[in-house]
Formats: structure tokens, sequence, C-alpha cells
DNA sequence: CCTCGTTCGTACGGTTCCGGACCCTTTATC
DNA sequence: GATAAAGGGTCCGGAACCGTACGAACGAGG
């Protein structure tokens, strides 16, 4: 089997760890293409496999017993996921869902439980995103609480951004919709102010970044601190 | 110096210890007295201690550069805070606020880290919760997203009652206001649905629950599966 | 080129909630 | 007992969103 070069990963978790320990764990990477729509664990179901993205953008989403549903946090090439699966934890509590295909390499779940309890550096640098993903979730709950459909969509977009290459991002007004937990003619109003301020163009099933720091002084408070705190979180770990 | 007993303890997560390895930590363990209002935990502030309640409540409450405030999370005896301090981070980036007075043992943060390291089962122990902890936080987000005032107030009151012994929430309006991340007035009339319908009983600073189980059916789906993966997450751990 | 399913634009009434204000009652302070 | 502070009840206009619906535009397949 060939094990890919950490340099090439393009995955922002396993470039952190000490070549030496990626070298270590490689052997146990295996390539796995992620369709548009896979569920990457599902809620109630074990979790099989852990994903480490290096291109592509999943969603964690939450659902009640009545059927509501909304994101929780979202992920791609800076992280892993689920992040439960570090915490010895068998069952997928939420959905797990690709909402942009990628690559990815995933690993067994027993070969992840191996390495979290015998490589510090592993566990640490997967600890760590937790801990990020973690504060993630919580500005998502007052983002929800405290902000509008435009500025809860602008931030939505932004993370977006920061995980795809290039400016696109090929998603449905629908899709936006189920994310955001609004309806889908909000989003289309919603995307017409963006667009009118010039941040965006909107086409059928595509998004275009055009101006990105406008966008962010339009989110105002909504984007901004998780990202940083991931930054502050994921440097001079070592 | 007295080391309590482990049964008298009255906070979950110590109890849930075998017993030999409570016995180590204990003596890292000192009863503090945490007054109403006071915080935990300061953002930005280096974490000094991890604290253990045995009664009182204490919420989690993210803000935002602009000086938005909204509670993602909220602990009572069943847990411990802050969590972030078992991911080795030596910074708070929340608020930890409490919200009604109580008891806790607290242990100094280096104390804290060396058992994370020493102990595997009050390591497992610490890491469930943070899941669990975890697990709220998702329903924070999407309560605030799909539920009206009503029915997160009613969640929340249900997640206060869990945590106290009797069924006296001394709160005043204008806090629960600043936990929902709603208008004061918003409280005081969705308090007079409740009551209105025989479920509470509001009095000046005091909320007296009559009738939780109708409680539980007004909230509908707000409440009830964080709690439920509570008792599975910490149910049969060794 | 035609058809059909997907995606998006738009409209309308109704509800919820906000921002802000005002005043009354209860409790604390001196 | 006077005064101040805290807590709570209520009202108003307006904004934001919702549920729902309908139709136009686009794109893939025959």
């Amino acid at each position: 089997m060939v094990v890919p070069s950490q340099a090439s990963l393009n995955n922002q978790l396993l470039t952190l760890l000490p070549e030496a320990d990626y070298r270590q764990i490689a052997p146990d990477l295996a390539p796995f293409n992620v369709a548009r729509g896979a569920l990457l664990a599902r809620a109630g179901d074990p979790i099989e496999h852990v994903y480490y993205l290096t291109s592509g953008i999943g969603s964690l989403v939450a659902s009640t017993p009545e059927g509501n549903r909304a994101e929780a946090g979202i992920f791609g090439r800076e992280g892993y996921i689920p992040t439960s699966a570090a915490m010895g934890v068998e069952l997928s509590v939420h959905d797990v869902i690709m909402q942009i295909e990628g690559d990815a390499y995933r690993m067994e779940f027993t070969a992840f439980r191996k390495w979290m309890d015998n490589n510090r550096y592993f566990a640490k640098v997967m600890i760590r995103c937790i801990e990020a993903f973690s504060i993630q979730l919580t500005y998502t709950a007052i983002s929800n609480a405290v902000h509008g459909v435009d500025e809860r969509l602008a931030r939505w977009l932004l993370m977006c951004h920061d995980r795809v290459s290039g400016n696109e991002i090929p998603l449905t007004h629908e899709f936006i919709s189920l994310m955001l937990a609004v309806r889908r003619p909000s989003v289309t109003t919603a995307l017409h102010v963006l667009e009118g301020n010039g941040f965006i163009r909107s086409f059928r099933g595509n998004i275009i970044i055009r101006n990105r720091q406008a966008l962010e002084e339009f989110a105002r408070d909504a984007y901004g601190k998780p990202e940083a705190e991931y930054q502050r979180l994921m440097t001079g770990l070592f």
C-alpha cells in the first residue's frame, strides 16, 4: 500500500503531526471519495470510520424527535469527524452529511482508538480539534439566537469559503435553508441582499464569493471568533 | 485535611469514579462556596480551578465582540467546568457564570491536568462529560434556531429544575432574558403562558415548578434528547 | 425540439418578536 | 418612614419571518 506523504495530504490536522508520528499512523489512512449527500455518520448508528477531509465540506446536523433539523457545525480539511470518536463513544448522536463532494482519508474506528491511546501527539491534535469544534458550536448557538437571516447566511457562506479552494460554493437555496433552519425563500431574498451589495454572485445552484472582506464586515460579529480561536488552539502545539 | 467521603459528595461525576480512584484524587478537592453571579471562569483569562458543583447552577455564556451574549450551556452537579481544561487549554474562551448560588469542590488546574494524565478512570469520566456537554451545545443551537420563546423558556426551566433540589428556581426575568437572549418583557409574557397553563407559579424573583410532566409536554422536542444522551453516556462506564 | 423535474423569484396574510417606553409594586438602605 | 433600587406588568408601532402558494427559468434526457 502506498503511504501518502504528509505534505501532500492537505488535511490540516494530519499536517500538524510531527513527521515521525504521522508516518506511524499513515498506514491506517485509506483514501476515500465522499459524494455529495453521503452520510459520514448517522444518528444512532455505530461509528465505523473517522474521516479527514482533504477537500469538500461536511456538516454536523442535529435533529429533534419531531423532525426539526439544523446544522450545528461545519467542517472541512481543517478538522476531522466524528469528534465523539475521540471520547470513546461508539454510537453517533448526530447525522454528519457531506454537503460538497470531496476527498478524504479515513481510518477504522478501532485503529483511531488505538492511536488515541498510544500516540500522545496524535491524541493531542485530535483533542484540540474537539475544543475548536466545540467553540464553533457555541457560536452557532449564540448566532442562531441573536442574528438575523442575512447575517447568519453571511456567516455561513464565509465558513464555507474558508473550506473550499476558489470562490465557488455549489449549493442550492433549498439546501442552505435546511442548514440555517429557515424558509427557502428567506435564503433567496437574503442572497439578493448580499448580491445587491456586491459581496457575492448567485447563480442556479452556485454562489460565487466576490468580495470576501466586505462580506466579513457585513456579517459583523457573527463571524470571526471561532476561526480566531482555531488558529490560537492549533498554533505552537509542540 | 478532611477528605470528604465519596457518597457524601453529591457531584455525579465524582461519584461515578471507582472508589479507589476517587480516594486518590480526593485530597486535591477543596470545598468552595460559589456566590450567585460569581465568575468561575472569564473569557480570555487563565483557567485556575476546575469546579465540581454539588448544588447550584452555572452557565456557559458566549459573547461576541459587539456585546451580544447568550447562554450556550448549563451545568450543575451532573458535570464540571470548564470542560476545556481537559483538553490542555489554558485560557478560557467563554464566561462561566454562577446563576444560582451553590457549593462546589474545586481543584487546581495543575492538579486536574495531573490526574487527567495519570488516572485513566478519572480521564474517562471527564472526557465523557465533555461529550455530553457538547451534545447539549448542539441542542441549544438547534433550539435557538427553530423554537419560539415559550418553548425555549420551558426547555430552560426544565434544565434548571433538573439541577436544583426542590421545585424553586430563584431567578429574575431579567436574568432569564440574558440567558435566552430575548427581551425581558418576552420572558414575562412567556412565563404568563406557562403559569396560565398551570405548569409553574411565578413570583418576584422566584419560579416554582408545579407540573413538570405537563411542562415537558409543552416543551415538546425542545427538551429531552441531551438529557437522555447524558444518561446513556454515563451509564456502565467501567 | 419537447418534456419534465429542479431551482429560483415573488407575492400575501399572519404571527412572533423586537425596541423602547412608562408605571406600578416590592424590597433594601438609611 | 422616606427614599432609592430592583423587579415586574403592559402597551405601541414596526420589523422580521413564517407558511403557503404559484409561476418562471433553467437544464438534463429522450
